[in-house]
DNA sequence: TCCTTGACTCAGT
DNA sequence: CACTGAGCCAAGG
């Protein structure tokens, strides 16, 4: 089921995460009403404008930043995490354990 | 108009 | 543990 405000569902859950902070395509998907949509949260993105939704802090399940080709940059995704104070581990993944948000309550 | 291609993920084999 | 199929559906050739 996706509910025909899917889109700025999306956009709005995605300008919540905080800085610091990175979520999945699939936490989205099921946030914003459509468990099983995860690719059309990616299509979102790509088509949304970075420089008012902060894209950058969406990764996939595995923390791997699978969307730095849409930036300016490969490089320019992980520049901008690390800016805000995200931790990568050696494979060059982030490290979830310690950024992932889940839009609960009391994680600041 | 049909076919392919994705910023994905999970269940089944 | 690796691989496959399926669900999801917009865009572009």
């Amino acid at each position: 089921m996706r509910p025909p405000d899917f889109n700025a569902r999306v956009c709005e859950l995605v300008s919540r995460i905080p800085r610091g902070k990175v979520t999945t395509y699939g936490i989205i998907a099921e946030k914003a009403g459509a468990r099983s949509s995860a690719r059309m949260v990616g299509w979102i993105l790509s088509a949304a404008d970075t420089s008012l939704v902060p894209a950058h802090r969406v990764v996939n399940r595995f923390g791997a930043l699978s969307g730095k080709h849409h930036f300016p940059t490969p490089e320019s995704m992980r520049m901008m995490l690390k800016t805000e104070g995200v931790t990568f581990l050696e494979d060059g993944t982030v490290s979830l354990e310690r950024h992932l948000w889940r839009f609960e309550e009391g994680q600041d």
